[in-house]
DNA sequence: AAACATTAAATGTAAGACATATGAAAATCG
DNA sequence: CGATTTTCATATGTCTTACATTTAATGTTT
């Protein structure tokens, strides 16, 4: 972990990818104490703004946290699913408004991956599950809702659909997939119409994951996929026109 | 953007998150250039090193990049899905390795979420795809090959599945799923009537992917995935036996 | 013995300096 | 005049030193 080449450009980022490899390899356990900033600025023999650098570098992808005081220091973190999902929103999220991914293709992406929730989200789903997806069905469906508000109704029911799965590998993988597509659908307005058959299919997928049917639920949710594409198509191709 | 409560702690930390945002919002392009690091500090009314060490975090998360010299400066990175995957690897793993997460709940959701690529997968494969399968397949049977080289063709056999579904954001999502299971896979010892059972599987997947059958796909990889938590299962067993 | 003050160790921040890379302008030479 | 070289200004990268602040352990006093 003491490698360092003499090479004088970015040696924080060296430091930062020196440590970051010691804790991947299980060199450092979690929660172990790293040396103190001045002795890991001696130990690579750099300066102590150099070193905190490298730690603020290691911080922000939470690899570890900092805590003042006599017995403090830098700490290997657990990363913990909670603490990994909003970054990978975050990262989500940029991808696909830096990259001009289509709705289309992000859409076929998001409803691929539910549809790989679903055969597990009927088997365990408990009755919290449930109840939240039919509290986010009841919200959709009233008067007042902004746009934004329904679209942020529609990922909290969707999540309650991923984490029916019961498996935290999957709720994470799925949630930057479900959450970065907000904003894409954000642009859409919703008539009252488009919100009926909405909920509506909301329901159906409720009602095949209460009844505990697999396959029930996978059509249902293309058939959700089906209605979200051709809106924003229709949605997309009037914006245009109207130019 | 420029705003900061007189709260004196973690300072780094909150310029950083104020200048993600702007980036997030939209109020930074991609390609734009950041004001300079002492302008920065003027601005914010800090050092430079606290400046720094805010421009270090955003880095890591390879949201800027940093250019030396006269036109040098911190540029608003386009977040590349080549240039996230690494990261989102990284984390994937750790988190495996760091949260206790089972053998057979990491294996669940990959191949869960490989079944949501299968019928994309079948459809627009292209000959590259299913040559690379091919190709892998071939080198899996070599005699002489370590578990290590085998878990990893097996990796490279199933990103190329993956990436025949022709959608950048499955891709993304699906390669810290991938890649996270090698570390797991690693633990185990394959005997050469493993390997064979596994590369049969893997030639039937390859030769639904080439008669475009998605059913036959998603059923290959259920077989698969049964054969892989078995034969986990028993090695697991007999260590635990063993002790 | 309990409450309080002191101290030490660590991170957080600041200020100034120098090194280095790099593009652009200026000077020089053919 | 044009091409090449030199100079220079600007920005990041790094070092040094210093001080502020937090926190727990230690010591002291009542």
């Amino acid at each position: 972990m003491k490698i360092d080449p003499d090479n004088p450009a970015d040696l924080s980022a060296q430091i930062a990818a020196a440590i970051r490899d010691a804790i991947i390899s299980g060199g450092l356990i979690v929660d172990e104490r790293l040396p103190s900033e001045a002795e890991l600025a001696e130990q690579f023999d750099v300066s102590r703004p150099t070193v905190r650098e490298a730690l603020k570098r290691l911080a922000a992808q939470s690899l570890i946290r900092t805590q003042r005081g006599a017995t403090g220091g830098a700490f290997v973190n657990r990363l913990s699913f909670e603490a990994a999902q909003p970054q990978q929103i975050t990262t989500s999220t940029l991808l696909l408004s830096m990259n001009a991914v289509s709705f289309e293709t992000a859409c076929e992406a998001r409803y691929a991956l539910e549809r790989a929730c679903a055969p597990l989200a009927a088997t365990r789903r408990t009755p919290d599950h449930l109840a939240t997806m039919r509290a986010e069905i009841h919200r959709q469906s009233q008067p007042g809702l902004t746009d934004e508000a329904f679209c942020a109704s529609d990922v909290a029911f969707h999540r309650a659909l991923v984490d029916g799965a019961g498996n935290p590998v999957l709720s994470y993988q799925l949630a930057g997939a479900v959450e970065a597509m907000q904003p894409l659908m954000n642009m859409i307005t919703f008539t009252a119409r488009d919100r009926a058959r909405i909920i509506a299919l909301h329901e159906g997928i409720a009602d095949a994951i209460e009844a505990q049917d697999a396959a029930a639920t996978a059509s249902a949710l293309t058939a959700l996929e089906q209605e979200t594409q051709t809106l924003a198509h229709s949605v997309f191709a009037a914006r245009a026109a109207r130019r």
